[in-house]
RNA sequence: GGGCUCGUGGUCUAGCUGGUUAUGACGUCGCCUUUACACGGCGAAGAUCUUGAGUUCGAAUCUCAACGGGCCCA
């Protein structure tokens, strides 16, 4: 028994989870490395440190955290890593706008440590946010994707790769952003709409429609369909381009649409990725025209030095010069942009550093692992079958992880550095032995650095103690929660690497969770005005608030629309369960015995509707649908618990008579029950109510695993609740109040009921139940049939034997003939197929008659 | 153009391994200040389940097509 406590009137969110914030202790989140307990852990996703929490990834810690409280109760040894994903251009950015300087003016170290520096003050402001939200993070099991420790990894890796093959460098076509001056992976190209123009000209007699005039120094080919007629006598031949003089070749290929333009393309390198194709399969040559600035390069002749935009109005001013230029028509196309700057990419040949892309062994890892909901692994497969390029590592920019090479001045040879000197910085250590091949001292650091998804697909492999001399024991991890708009990229690179180093898949599950929307449905961003931030939520709402609207605002994997009326809700479904919870203490507190079981109906019919639901949320929970989970623990506490139930024993409770033990252990035994199946999902107000109640910590609790069956109370609790609430809706009808005095009732029934007296003190009126039938006239109103009988046996003929059925006499209906005819022949009439449904008219006494079903019959008769 | 996904009362949403009266929330309306709660209770109104075709005795649910939204991609 807790000790009486005053319980404030009302429930204060904010107040309640402060205080627990500040009670609390990051180590009760902790892995334990020498647990016996079966592990879960989770591969959490590192956010890059903006400085800013946003509402998509507090909804995705929503889940995590969920999982992660509710693993522990279930006696799991859980780990919930919190990483940081540091890189990038963005702190680059912000950090040369913030000293208004450009990365160039700085030794890199400099540099770096500006980026450094703002982004552990941006970790620090998102820490702050997530412990606010509730989130049971695992602060001993951080990781900073910039810290030495961390890409000391990162290169370790890269160096096992290389080792094995798995890496390599080369000249090939990469995405390149001219304005960031960096390559880019496909996965981080972005597609904008825009009109253009489509320019039809002149080539050396043919006519060619082309989008990029100003790549005509780079073009090295001119290619047909090989069936288009117009074209037969051209094809193999040599052609001469406009304006430059120099000789291409006219090639045939499958793959040009013959109704695009004028059915002849200009083939440029590189002027989109077919053109990369065709390069390829056809060895054709390469022209470079545009450079790393997006300027044009002496391959443009006088076009030299002019940006691409320059470049396009001289060629176009040149050909209507020389009168080569046919016409320009209006031309919509999809344009891929950098999703960092949206400066449209230009695909330029360079020395980049790859890594091998095996899809075969990236779906078989992608089989194993299991997909909440499962349709988001052809996200993956698609993306996976249709990868043509390796992927591209290398970036040419400072803030992110070396790659650690150097060359030799001497021979070139490629060298790196022992893993036992790890980390390095290329451009700024040695390496501390002569070149291998030629001896020599002098060495060139490469000054490319990696992809950051470098650094952030090996995240599992970084929390699993990863350190490159086997597969860790605690690999692979349990699950990766994630968005469904980096399945093609952090989920796909991870699985890649993940094989690449241990072979193996890196989790046994992964949960996608949707994106979040504006309250208006749109994507939130600055532009619309629609961002709304967590920490706004929980000030007005409380953490649990938000947290309730995470879990059952959408079903799982869906995109969800934010809803501050969802959130009010929640808050109201908190105060609701504040004064459950008060009603339950102060009975508790008022003394007297307590029973170790229920005895009275309405108490057993409970524990059997309690055991029900904690089944329905166990499910939901395994199956991660916090929706559901939600949703049943609200119905429960509200309808079942709160609206039937505790109105039904406030009589036995207020009194101090038999009963009253019985009501007080159905009561604990709910309350305790809802306390901890709401604990992952609220974890301030579950502790709050728990602590009042025990004075213990829900959190250290077991999961609930509540078994009662009692079929009996079942069926007669259901009978009981339903009588009371048709009796209220008919004081309602009769205008009386609920509580009014109603005289006498009588409820005929099939059974022998025994309520305690509950149905008596609930509608203030003098109850009694019959075993018996009342001596009421009954009528034939209706009939009810069973379509799961019917349909199987008499299928098209099932609408004309209901048809023949209704057509029966009232007699008949109650006792059925042997046989119907339906369509003109005789049907059999088949046993239970339907049932008359009776309505009930009073025989001698003055009563309203109450129907509730065909052996239920309710007589109420007013007080006088 | 392709893949995935969604389209359910005014708004948001559950159901979608086909079966009798389609879930809940917010909003609306009526009644009730009953000793846990008016941030409440009781009740009511409100849905051609986007459209069309098909399968079936029976479709919100399965199939196909169309229209519309979203995401990812060419």
């Amino acid at each position: 028994m807790s000790q009486p406590k005053e319980i404030p009137k009302n429930y204060d969110p904010i107040e309640v989870e402060e205080r627990w914030m500040n009670t609390w202790k990051k180590e009760s989140y902790y892995f334990d490395r020498d647990s016996k307990k079966p592990q879960f852990i989770i591969d959490t996703p590192p956010p890059y440190p903006t400085g800013n929490f946003h509402i998509g990834n507090a909804f995705n810690w929503c889940y995590i955290d969920f999982i992660a409280r509710y693993k522990r109760m279930c006696g799991y040894n859980v780990m919930f890593p919190q990483g940081w994903d540091c890189h990038g251009l963005p702190t680059e950015v912000k950090v040369e706008e913030t000293h208004g300087i450009t990365k160039n003016d700085l030794p890199r170290d400099e540099f770096r440590r500006m980026c450094r520096e703002l982004t552990l003050a941006n970790i620090e402001k998102m820490r702050k946010t997530m412990w606010r939200c509730g989130f049971s993070n695992d602060w001993s099991n951080e990781y900073i994707t910039m810290m030495p420790e961390y890409y000391k990894k990162t290169q370790l890796s890269f160096l096992r790769m290389h080792e094995k093959g798995d890496i390599y460098q080369s000249e090939h076509p990469v995405n390149f952003c001219t304005r960031c001056e960096t390559a880019i992976a496909f996965a981080e190209v972005s597609y904008d709409d825009r009109t253009t123009k489509l320019n039809y000209f002149n080539f050396d007699g043919v006519e060619i429609a082309t989008s990029r005039p100003e790549l005509l120094a780079a073009c090295v080919a001119v290619a047909v369909h090989p069936d288009d007629e117009r074209y037969k006598e051209i094809s193999k031949k040599t052609l001469k381009v406009p304006l430059f003089g120099h000789s291409v070749r006219v090639i045939t290929d499958e793959a040009v649409d013959p109704s695009f333009g004028s059915g002849a393309v200009m083939i440029c390198t590189f002027g989109d990725k077919q053109d990369v194709h065709w390069w390829v399969q056809h060895k054709l040559d390469l022209r470079k025209a545009i450079d790393l600035s997006g300027k044009m390069t002496p391959v443009a002749g006088k076009y030299a030095d002019m940006s691409s935009t320059e470049c396009r109005n001289a060629i176009l001013a040149d050909m209507e010069a020389e009168g080569i230029l046919i016409r320009q028509v209006p031309l919509e196309q999809r344009v891929g942009t950098c999703w960092r700057c949206k400066t449209p990419i230009e695909i330029l040949s360079e020395r980049q550093w790859f890594v091998k892309v095996h899809n075969e062994k990236i779906l078989e890892a992608a089989n194993q692992i299991s997909w909440t909901p499962e349709h988001m692994k052809s996200r993956l497969e698609n993306w996976a079958s249709q990868m043509e390029w390796d992927w591209c590592i290398s970036r040419q920019r400072i803030f992110a992880t070396p790659i650690p090479v150097w060359f030799c001045r001497g021979c070139g040879e490629v060298v790196l550095p022992d893993e036992a000197d790890l980390p390095v910085d290329p451009t700024s250590d040695v390496p501390k032995k002569p070149c291998p091949k030629c001896g020599s001292t002098e060495f060139t650091g490469e000054t490319d650095v990696l992809d950051t998804w470098m650094d952030s697909s090996i995240s599992v492999l970084n929390i699993t103690g990863w350190d490159g001399s086997k597969t860790p024991d605690l690999f692979p991890a349990q699950i990766r929660p994630q968005g469904h708009d980096i399945i093609r990229t952090w989920a796909f690179y991870t699985i890649l690497r993940a094989g690449a180093l241990t072979g193996e898949k890196p989790w046994e599950e992964i949960l996608v969770n949707g994106m979040v929307l504006g309250d208006d449905g749109f994507k939130m961003s600055k532009s619309r005005g629609n961002i709304i931030s967590p920490e706004e939520v929980v000030a007005q709402h409380g953490a649990d608030s938000f947290r309730q609207w995470s879990a059952g605002g959408a079903a799982t994997g869906q995109d969800i629309v934010f809803n501050w009326n969802d959130v009010i809700a929640a808050a109201r479904f908190q105060t609701k369960m504040w004064n459950i919870c008060r009603f339950v203490v102060m009975q508790l507190e008022k003394g007297g015995s307590e029973d170790s079981s229920a005895a009275v109906l309405a108490d057993r019919w409970l524990m059997n509707r309690l055991s029900k639901t904690e089944k329905e949320v166990t499910a939901a929970m395994n199956a991660y649908n916090f929706d559901a989970a939600i949703r049943a623990i609200r119905e429960f506490a509200r309808e079942v618990f709160a609206d039937n139930y505790i109105e039904l024993v406030k009589g036995r409770l207020y009194g101090d008579g038999t009963g009253r033990g019985s009501a007080l252990y159905a009561l604990r035994t709910s309350i305790d029950a809802l306390c901890r199946m709401l604990a992952p999902i609220t974890p301030f107000f579950a502790e709050e109510c728990y602590n009042i109640l025990t004075g213990k910590s829900v959190h250290e609790q077991a999961w609930v695993d509540f078994e009662y069956e009692d079929s009996d109370a079942e069926v007669q609790g259901d009978l009981l609740v339903k009588v009371v609430s048709e009796v209220r809706r008919y004081k309602h009808d009769e205008g009386f109040a609920l509580n009014a005095p109603l005289g006498h009732i009588v409820v005929y029934t099939p059974y022998e009921i025994e309520d305690g007296g509950d149905a008596s003190s609930t509608l203030n009126a003098n109850v009694e139940w019959k075993c018996e039938k009342p001596q009421l006239i009954k009528s034939v109103s209706d009939v009810k049939f069973n379509f799961g009988l019917i349909g199987p046996k008499f299928r098209k003929q099932a609408n004309a034997y209901m048809n023949a059925i209704r057509a029966l006499t009232d007699d008949e209906k109650t006792n059925p003939p042997r046989t119907v005819m339906v369509e003109g022949s005789e049907a059999e009439v088949l046993e239970n197929s339907f049932e008359p449904v009776y309505s009930y008219s009073v025989a001698g006494e003055k009563v309203d008659v109450l129907t509730l079903s065909d052996d239920v019959i309710v007589t109420v008769q007013k007080k006088e």
